[in-house]
Formats: structure tokens, sequence, C-alpha cells
DNA sequence: CGATCCCGCCACATT
DNA sequence: AATGTGGCGGGATCG
């Protein structure tokens, strides 16, 4: 290699210009000639030799195999050349190379030229996209780098996103095995169910789809291993199975970050993400600290992996302009329905039937995994649930259960409005200045809550009550709470929790509440935009008396441990990036409205949409009565969901009025807490509604019959996006404890009951703000017009519930954290799935978090300590 | 000047 | 220890 260098570095610089990239260039025309000699003749030096071309020498020398390569490289040539031509359509680069080409004159070897996305078409080119089944294509790393002329390095970079897709698997060291395209579809199905799954057990099904390699290879070790401890990342896991051994150790994140990324164009309805709300979402840890540098690096990655799946042709590059700026995205090009997608699970996968075996694989998977989870839940009632199980089963049998595609659509629609709001909340915002005023406060919180003793103590309890599947959370909360417990528990049922909802509550660090309707102006002067008609309702809602309720209960919460650090830093953090988030949170108050003006634009309209989706998940949730039954949750949840599409889609602009009125109700203001996932913890957020009432049992019955969930959970991701998130919370009718609505809904561990009833507050994960009071969400009524949205329905009831309050607690919402942990923990199986998304979401570099998370699928019932602690941990941690 | 993102150091894993 | 992998971010280039 040295000798290789110095050859080549000395004349380096010359060589830079090949010839090579003017071949490619023409993509139109071929002529390429006339450019490539141009370049020649810059180059000092002989032509003799490209860098590749001593390259070459080099490995031929070095290794029989490199021979090989070497007539591969002759091969590989010829399609450097023609190839290009060949592949213009490939995507972009082509136009760049052309207009490259006026500039290769100069000789500059350009970066274009070595870009990732080129040397990713080159690689492309080497393989058939549709290898006949039977023939295995291996490809060298070593191979192959030499005759692309690029480090080895590189070729990770490209592989690393291949293999996330399962176009190729690893083999051995230095081995990859070509797999084409056959299971693509198959692929981005998976991990489109996963996404909107929220991205939780379902990983497991990847590992099917390869199966068939693993078998070839013979490895099957993972699946021997496994259980949580092996490996420590589960996101992988499919990937993984199939290469196998390989993933091992630690990151991979590029393959994670890879295919969340997958993931949430396959979930966003727009299939436009841009970079700046992936990395956001992408970024697990923690915002806040390091945030910049980290966010930055996190782009980076996005724009390797982006560059690959733009040769893939599955995205494109594209701006997405909001009023104020344009910010670069992607959009996704590729095939988007699946076979799955909401309709129906089984009809999928177009071109993967060579994979007889898959389905049989994706079985297997489940079964696998159900296993794994009874062992760490072991007795515990929750997760072992049957309901839990049936669900996986039907997963199983059929990757895409009704319950599922609900789901799915819920994800992704929070998604999308994640994303939307986001962005419109930071066009809104963008003046930072605003932002951070916002409304977000600190929450104290940490110091109150109670909640750690409690959680641990409850959970036994827990579980025997309730099995309920519905929501984990929710579920888990109950039984947590010691202190509510068996009031508010009871009415609702653990139950409360949404089953419908996917998203699982995680514990992060740190948590923000957010006021729907500040009491002061607060919201409007922060956001101008929203502001007017948010502004309006804010102040409705301010008017709304807060009940006072809240802040006792809030107290009470405080939240026991880790809460604290987040709160401070929060706010600090918040300066940077996350203020903008923080501003996006406090939009929603009004969410809709303002949503929906806002929206004017395309994106806007669609926000709007998502919002109302939203809302309308949301509400589902809520019935609470409803809870009790768990099992009924489902169907009700179904339903439930399908309104919200159906309206969904329909919600243009114009149905701004109908839309705003029930905003106006709906929106209840919607208090929610937003948890912040702490470090490590990337994926859910939590929203609790703040005001719940506590009366608000009499929804329930209705429609909604599920959920009274106070609590809807984010994901993590989404909420980066979102600004909002609204969740009517709901609380349990009936509860006996009007406060308790909370707690009901509350189910987590803490306190919260008191907290979320009141407070007002939203807590950002970064900054904190102060309190404001929330208003009375209670507003108007009108919502009950809507059918569709359930959440009208909800939120009214829940208004006149409503009490809120005041101020904020802090620490509450901290709690709320652990308890949701440990709730998920305990959980039912569905537990599982989000903890499963957290780890997805996770990066694994960035903590060992891994381990814990793990330790939570394992130990369900236990959890509830080992959460809270995790939480704590998380918590602290992330400073 | 911000958006892109190449390059390769370096740490960790595996052999 | 050597080699394979791949995180990561400086800083160059592009637009």
């Amino acid at each position: 290699e040295n000798i290789f260098d110095r050859s080549r570095m000395a004349p380096k610089t010359p060589i830079k210009n090949e010839p090579v990239d003017l071949s490619k260039q023409k993509g139109c025309t071929p002529e390429r000639n006339p450019i490539t000699p141009v370049k020649l003749i810059d180059r000092p030096q002989p032509d003799p030799w490209t860098p590749t071309a001593n390259l070459k020498m080099l490995v031929s020398a070095a290794s029989p195999d490199m021979r090989d390569r070497e007539k591969k490289k002759e091969l590989f040539r010829p399609i450097e050349n023609s190839e290009q031509s060949d592949t213009p359509d490939s995507l972009q680069y082509d136009m760049v190379d052309d207009s490259t080409v006026d500039e290769f004159e100069k000789q500059r070897p350009s970066r274009k030229q070595k870009s990732l996305g080129l040397l990713c078409q080159k690689f492309l080119a080497r393989y058939p996209s549709y290898p006949l089944s039977t023939e295995k294509t291996t490809i060298s790393l070593d191979e192959v780098a030499s005759i692309l002329g690029v480090e080895r390095r590189r070729i990770y970079d490209i592989v690393n996103v291949l293999e996330s897709l399962h176009l190729v698997s690893r083999v051995a060291k230095n081995q990859y095995c070509w797999h084409g395209r056959h299971n693509l579809s198959q692929t981005l199905k998976t991990l489109q169910e996963a996404g909107e799954l929220q991205y939780g057990e379902l990983m497991t099904f990847f590992q099917h789809k390869e199966q068939d390699l693993e078998h070839k290879f013979g490895e099957r070790k993972k699946e021997t291993i496994p259980d949580s401890q092996d490996r420590p990342l589960l996101d992988f896991s499919e990937p993984d199975c199939t290469s196998a051994s390989a993933n091992s150790r630690k990151d991979k994140s590029l393959r994670i970050m890879s295919q969340k990324f997958v993931m949430l164009f396959l979930v966003s309805k727009t299939k436009i993400v841009t970079l700046d709300i992936a990395a956001k979402i992408l970024i697990e840890e923690t915002q806040d600290t390091v945030d910049h540098s980290k966010f930055k690096t996190k782009v980076r990655r996005l724009y390797d992996i982006a560059n690959v799946l733009t040769s893939l042709g599955l995205i494109k590059k594209v701006h997405v302009t909001e009023e104020r700026g344009r910010k670069p995205a992607f959009k996704w090009i590729g095939p988007v329905e699946f076979p799955g997608k909401t309709d129906e699970p089984r009809g999928h996968s177009p071109t993967s039937d060579p994979l007889p075996g898959t389905q049989s694989g994706a079985c297997a998977p489940y079964q696998i995994c159900a296993t794994g989870k009874q062992r760490f839940t072991r007795h515990t009632s929750f997760n072992g649930t049957q309901p839990c199980e049936g669900t996986r089963r039907k997963v199983s049998s059929e990757p895409n259960s009704p319950h599922q595609e609900r789901q799915d659509e819920y994800c992704s629609k929070m998604i999308n409005l994640a994303a939307v709001c986001r962005q419109k909340i930071e066009e809104d915002t963008r003046n930072p200045s605003i932002t951070s005023p916002l409304s977000l406060l600190p929450v104290p919180g940490d110091s109150d809550f109670c909640v750690n003793p409690l959680p641990q103590a409850v959970f036994p309890v827990v579980q025997t009550d309730v099995p309920s599947l519905s929501l984990p959370n929710g579920i888990s909360g109950q039984a947590l709470h010691p202190s509510i417990p068996a009031a508010s528990k009871t009415e609702n049922g653990k139950p409360a929790l949404l089953p419908n909802q996917p998203f699982l509550c995680f514990p992060s660090s740190s948590l923000f509440m957010l006021c729907g309707g500040l009491q002061e102006n607060n919201l409007r002067e922060t956001l101008p935009t929203t502001g007017d008609v948010g502004n309006r309702r804010a102040e409705a809602q301010a008017t709304v008396p807060p009940a006072a309720c809240q802040k006792r209960s809030s107290h009470k919460c405080a939240s026991p441990s880790a809460p604290v650090d987040d709160e401070e830093p929060a706010a600090k953090k918040q300066t940077m990036e996350q203020s903008d988030v923080p501003l996006s949170l406090v939009v929603p108050k009004k969410p809709f409205e303002s949503l929906k003006a806002e929206s004017t634009a395309g994106s806007g309209c669609t926000s709007a949409e998502h919002l109302e989706a939203f809302h309308l998940d949301l509400a589902s949730p809520a019935a609470p009565e409803a809870a009790d039954k768990e099992s009924t949750k489902p169907l009700e949840s179904q339903e439930q969901e399908k309104w919200s599409q159906n309206k969904d889609p329909d919600e243009p602009s114009p149905g701004k009025e109908h839309i705003s009125k029930e905003n106006a109700n709906q929106p209840f203001l919607p208090q929610y807490l937003y948890v912040q996932p702490t470090a490590g913890l990337s994926s859910f957020n939590f929203l609790f509604s703040a005001n719940q009432a506590p009366g608000a049992i009499s929804l329930a019955a209705s429609q909604l019959p599920s959920l009274s969930l106070p609590c809807v959970v984010v994901p993590s991701a989404a909420l980066a996006s979102f600004p909002l998130v609204c969740s009517p919370t709901i609380t349990s009718p009936l509860s006996p404890v009007p406060d308790g609505s909370f707690s009901a809904a509350a189910s987590m561990n803490f306190s919260m009951s008191g907290l979320a009833s009141t407070t007002p507050v939203f807590i950002g994960t970064t900054a904190v703000v102060t309190p404001k009071v929330s208003p009375a969400p209670s507003v108007d009524p009108q919502q009950p017009a809507h059918p569709p949205l359930h959440l009208s329905p909800v939120l009214a009831r829940s208004r006149g519930a409503v009490k809120r309050d005041s101020p904020v607690c802090m620490g509450h919402s901290v709690t709320l954290l652990k308890l949701q942990q440990p709730s998920s923990t305990p959980l039912t199986p569905k537990s599982i799935r989000p903890a499963r998304h957290e780890a997805f979401f996770k990066t694994p570099g960035s903590l060992g978090d891994p381990v814990a998370w793990k330790k939570n699928e394992g130990n369900q019932n236990r959890n509830a300590s080992s959460v809270q602690r995790r939480l704590e941990i998380s918590s602290t941690s992330p400073d």
C-alpha cells in the first residue's frame, strides 16, 4: 500500500482528475472521450494510471483475490464508461455529472466524482438488481474497493446502508452476499410496519426475511442468542439476523439510522422528510447537551445514507420550501405501497415471492420474541397476558393486522404531524426569541416526585389487576401507582391507556409540559403565526381556570429521581436547537386552527390533517369507560382510527372552519406533558394531557370506549418534529377522584394525576418555561359536532372535567416519566414492542442504555424499579 | 455562507 | 498484534 500511495501521492494531484469521471458525466452522451482526454491532458502525469489503476496493481499483487478483482476491474472499467451512460436513470447525479463535465476540464477531481452517491451507483452497477435466487453473489470488500478505487471505508458506508435494506448481507469478514432487490419490497414493508408500530418488535420480522440467508450461511447464532443480553442492539435484530454474526457488537448505528430513516419515509404521508427533522428524530440521546455537534454529525450521516438511498432510486433530493425558507429534504420515490400499508397485511410482497420461507420465517420470529418476552416478563401478568400474545399472533400470522394498521396510521400521522408541526413551528418560531420564552417551564418536578418508590411497590400489584393490554403504559402506570391506586385505576382500569396507541412511553429524562393555553399571552407572543387563533384560544383557555388541583397534585407528583436535571439543562439547551421544538410544542395550543392557517401551503394542509388525525387518535383513547374492558379496546381503537383516517385525508384547508371549530373546542388546550426522552431513549415521548377532566368519565362511553387515557405517548421522533401534541386526555371518567383523572390516566405511577390535570404547562425537552396556567380548554363544545373527531367529544368531556391549573408542576412531569418506564416494562406485550422501539430508535452508540433496555424487556415485572432507575439514570446522565 | 459530504483518524471488535 | 469495522467530525467543496 505504501508503495502504492507513494506513487499515487505524488502524481496524485494531477491524477485526481481522472478520466473516469468524464466518462460518467457524459452520462447523457457517450462522447465521453472528448472530455476525458481533456482531463488527462491537464494532469501532468501520464495517463497510465489512475489511482484506480494503481490500486489494481497493488491489489493484484497483494492477493490472488485481487487478481480476480482485476479481472473484474477490467469489466468494471468498461462499465464505468459505458455504464454511466447506461445508468443514467440513476439520478440527479447524472445531471450533475454533466455539469461536472464542463468543470472537470479544469481537472478537478471534483468531489462529485468521488461522491458516495456516485460510488454507490458504480457499486450497484456491478450487481444485478434481481439476481437469480439460486446464485449468490459474493462481494469482497477489498475487491470492490480496489475496483472502484476507493478506500474500504467508503465501501462500508455503502454496504452498511444496503445491508440495512437487506440488499446485501454480510457473510463473513470482508465478504458480503448480494441479494439484490428481491426482498426490498418486503424489507420496506417490514420497515414500514415497524415504523408504524413505532418500531416495535416488528423488527423481528426482518429477521425472518433474511432467514434464508442465514440458513445458508448456517449462522443462526443470533437465534440462540439472544435474549437481550447477547445483542445489545435490538434494533438490529433484523438486519443482524441476516448477516448474522456481525452485529453483535455495538454499533452499526449507520444501519440503524438507515432503517429509521427509511421508516420515516414510509410512515410519512408526504413521503418527504427533511434532513433536519430526520436528524432530530434520529438523535436519540439527547438533544440537549451536545446538540449542535451531535446534530451536525447526524446530518452528516444522513447525507451518507441519503446518497446511497438516492443511488438506489429510493429517494431523491428535494427542497421543501416553506414559507420562509427552503430546507433540504428527501422525497421517497421508491415503492410505497407494498402490501400492506394500510390495507391488508398479507398481500404484500409483490416481488418478494422468492422467499417462500419468509412467511414462515416471519412467524418464527414472533414466536421467538414472544418467548423472550415471557422470559423477561416472566411471571408477570401483564406482559404475558394473553392479549399480547394474541396480538402477536395476529401479527405473525398476518403481518398487518388491522390493529397494527391502525397503529401504523396513528404513528404515521403522528410523525407527519410532528414533522409538519415542527416545520411550521420552526418557521414560526424562527424567531428564536419567541420560542424560548414560550411556555416552557422547567419543571422542578424532579424534586417533587415521589414516584419512585411507589412504582416499584405498585407494580406487582398492578399486574394482578390488570393484565390489560391495551396500553402498557397506562397499565403499568396504574399498576404502579401506588398512591392513586385503586380508585383511579379501577375506574378505568389501567386500560385507560390507549389501546390503540402504538406508542409507548419511555422514560426520558426531561419532561415538559405543554399548556394548551398559557394563561398569559406568552403563547401569543411566542407564536406569532399561530398566534392569532392561538391567542384567542389561549386566552380563552387561559381564562379557564386552571385547576388548583393540579397543583397540588403536581406537587405530589414531584418527580422523584431523575427529574431534576432535566429541567434546567433543558432550558439551557433549549436555546440551541431545541428551542424550536419547544416552540413547536407550544404552538399546538391551538393546534388545529393555527395549523391550518399556517398550513396554507401544501404542507400546511397536511399538517392540519394530521393534526386532526391526531386528535382523533387521541380521542380514541379517551374513552375511559371502555378502558375497563381491555379487550374491547382494540376494536374500538380501530374504529376510531378509521374515522380518523377518513377524516384526515379530506380535510384540506377548506375544511378549516369545521376544523377550527372543532379545534377550538377540542383544542383543548391541551396541556400535555411532554416527556422528553432522555438520552438514549429516544424513542418516545409522552404526552399527558394536563388537564383531564375528572369528570371525564362520561365520554368514554360513547364511542370511545376504550380509553381514557390521559396520556398519549408520542414517539419521540414525532415529538421532535412536532411541536404539538394534543392529547385530549381523558380521564377516567368515572374516576372517583376528579383529580385523579389524571391518576387514572396516569396509570403511570406518578402522581401525575395532580399534574396532569392541572398543569397547563408544557414541558419541553429543552427548556422549561414557566408554567403558565392553562386555560381551560373547555371552551366549547363545538366539538361534539364532529363526530369524526373523536376527540372533540372527548375533549369536551375532558374539559368539563378539566380543571386546571395551575402552575406548573414540574416535578410531576418527571414522575411521569419514570412511571412510564416502569410501566413500559411491566407492561403487556405491547410494552415489549415499545421497548424495542426504543432500541430501534436509539442509536446504539449513544449509550450503554441498550442494556438497560434489554433488561426492560427481560424483566418487565421488576422493571418498575429498574425502570425507574433507568429513568433516573437517564435523566441524570444526560447532562 | 450555508449545504454537502469527503477523508481518514482512531477506537473498538474480531481474528 | 493485526486486521476488520465503522463512529465521527474536521474541513474542503459546492452552490
